[in-house]
RNA sequence: CGGGGUGUAGCGCAGUCUGGUAGCGCGUUUGGUUCGGGACCAAAAGGUCACGGGUUCGAAUCCCGUCACCCCGACCA
């Protein structure tokens, strides 16, 4: 299909929005593929639209060819079914409610494992209707916090969400190997480069998960991965070979410091006279309204996600001054020395026999402490955050850091969701069991302009042929002097059109300096320039925007070389 | 919610310190000349200077308050 510039809803910026931060944001605003309405919510222009339909229809033919039924659930929905989950106060104030006329709270789902897990259990009875994935695409609703970067982090969002239903672990194995299968195929179909990392589950539960994270240096999550062996995790969850601390020999026995005015580990070091990794970094954290302690090597961040996935809490936040100081000691001088709440200890400080621990009292530190010793450990466990050059918790080369954007993520659920809506089915011998579910998601809006974010150059954005909002960009350049140059045009887009390749042609009274940066900023795979100049040469100009080759090509042979071009980007 | 920043025409900005009744570039409209990498000339349309209150003869400008948007953190596709 063709469309016409001068009969689209469709204007460029020459300069970037103030408003845009990242390279996708501003492209995509001044391509004009999306206007702002207000924070966190986009119009999708006639353009944009149109590379937004083709990543929709990438990933319903691979969700078909993997075997999932499209379905459409209701973004409105009952509150009764978040709490039959227990999410209803997870979720908290990220979600949308609202109430009906009947003075009924009601949600604008976030997301949909409550809706469809209420369908099938009623929809499936028998082992043999199993296994059975669903899928939908269709707008999610998330107060986020601090919606950003445009797409990327919006209030309201497009989302291919499909959930499996399974017999067993084993099979529900299976439902999950198809869904990351397809998910590759999709990212790879869009021009994407993502990479699955083991990742955090978060508040959808589950006890296993892969992210699809497009890599872009905007990315909001960092991973971590292992040239080696292969290795790949979200910095949330990266583990690391452990070899224990380094401060493993017995130096003396316990004593204080003064540390005065010392807050920060540096200046503890700096105060006791040690390297800085020798100080051990003492954090009081509230796990559902109670307080505990956090201990990790001072040079080491704390891992808060690592934290609340051991403790298997709902609610972490680092405590306050105050409280800290009321369970412990004062900011600067906490330590885990004589302290009446529980300690979890980093795997790392493993072994340590003579490190400094803050004292609990302003302005001291004590050194040579054996924290076994000295110290009331309540558990070991790995809640450091990994960085670049920490050992592969596989194979012990050191890991590399990049940083990614979650396009997509795929979750083993088990039986969280099943269990609490009871939903049952009859095996072979009439037994009655819980499902076994998964559920798997795809940013769609995200997508699209993570697409853009690693696809452009100082021009514009390059659109790969599969989700270019149109593959081919047309300009005719004097087709209102030239009769010529307007039949070669319209010979052209015909030709395109019966090949089933769309076209935007630039019919707009231009000047073809104009034509040519607006074509490049919007960044269609292919740019055909029908000009006198081109067609005395005998054909017109066909130009990759990724390479920016060009060759002149003899009308008769245009379409088809096009076709062949599109294929290749 | 904590920290930082910005609100002046569709977009990008100046003017604010030192109050005197709003300006530049781009875009838009009309006419003309141009026409292969964001042309030129001429004319024109478009602004309750985010909003509310205060000070003042007079406020975009000074004071108080509110809101919106953007960036850094916790949340997530």
């Amino acid at each position: 299909m063709a469309i016409k510039w001068s009969k689209t809803l469709l204007s460029t910026l020459r300069d970037d929005p103030q408003e845009a931060e990242i390279p996708s944001h501003k492209l995509m605003l001044r391509a004009g593929l999306i206007r702002k309405l207000s924070g966190g919510l986009y119009i999708f222009t006639p353009l944009g639209h149109r590379a937004l339909r083709k990543v929709q229809n990438i990933i319903r033919e691979e969700m078909d060819a993997a075997g999932a039924q499209e379905i459409l659930m209701p973004a409105l929905q009952p509150i009764e079914l978040w709490e039959r989950s227990g999410r209803a106060n997870q979720m908290g104030a990220s979600m949308f409610r609202l109430k009906d006329r009947l003075d009924r709270t009601m949600v604008l789902g976030p997301t949909h494992e409550e809706v469809v897990t209420d369908y099938i259990t009623k929809e499936i009875s028998s082992y043999r209707q199993l296994p059975c994935t669903v899928y939908q695409i269709q707008t999610k609703f998330r107060d986020e916090i601090r919606p950003r970067f445009g797409l990327m982090r919006s209030k309201e969002f497009i989302m291919k969400d499909a959930y499996s239903f399974d017999v067993s672990m084993e099979a529900a194995d299976d439902s999950y190997k198809a869904m990351y299968d397809a998910y590759v195929k999709i990212f790879k179909r869009c021009g994407l480069i993502a990479k699955p990392v083991e990742a955090d589950t978060g508040a959808i539960g589950g006890n296993h998960s892969h992210e699809f994270m497009a890599l872009a240096p905007s990315g909001e999550d960092g991973i971590l991965d292992c040239e080696a062996c292969g290795y790949a995790a979200n910095q949330e969850r990266a583990e690391r070979k452990i070899a224990g601390s380094k401060y493993n020999e017995y130096a003396g026995e316990p004593e204080e410091v003064p540390t005065p005015g010392a807050h920060t580990v540096s200046e503890s070091a700096a105060a006791v006279g040690v390297p800085d990794d020798q100080i051990v970094k003492s954090l009081i954290y509230i796990a559902d309204g109670k307080p505990v302690m956090a201990i990790v090597e001072g040079t080491r961040e704390l891992n808060e996600c690592k934290l609340r996935r051991f403790l298997g809490c709902m609610e972490l936040e680092l405590a306050d001054d105050e409280t800290a100081a009321k369970v412990a000691g004062p900011f600067g001088s906490i330590g885990p020395i004589d302290v009446n709440i529980p300690v979890y200890a980093d795997v790392g400080l493993r072994g340590a026999k003579d490190v400094v621990v803050g004292a609990n009292k302003d302005g001291f530190h004590i050194k040579h402490i054996d924290l076994e010793k000295h110290a009331k450990i309540t558990a070991w466990a790995d809640i450091a955050t990994v960085v670049e050059g920490d050992c592969c918790p596989v194979c012990g080369a050191p890991l590399r850091i990049a940083r990614g954007i979650e396009v997509g993520h795929v979750f083993k659920l088990g039986t969280k969701y099943t269990k609490a809506f009871d939903s049952t089915f009859l095996d072979a011998d009439a037994k009655s069991n819980i499902m076994i579910m998964g559920c798997y998601g795809i940013g769609v809006t995200r997508t699209v302009q993570a697409v853009i974010e690693q696809n452009f150059d100082k021009d514009g954005i390059i659109w790969p042929s599969s989700v270019s909002p149109c593959q081919v960009t047309v300009l005719p350049l004097d087709a209102a002097k030239s009769e010529e140059c307007a039949a070669a045009t319209d010979k052209l887009v015909q030709e395109l059109e019966a090949s089933g390749i769309d076209v935007l042609v630039d019919d707009r009274d231009e000047r073809p300096g104009v034509k040519f940066k607006d074509a490049d900023l919007i960044g269609c795979t292919i740019r055909v320039v029908v000009g006198t100049r081109s067609l005395q040469q005998g054909g017109v100009e066909v130009r990759v925007r990724k390479t920016g080759d060009s060759s002149l090509v003899p009308l008769d042979n245009a379409a088809e070389q096009i076709a062949s071009l599109l294929k290749q980007f």
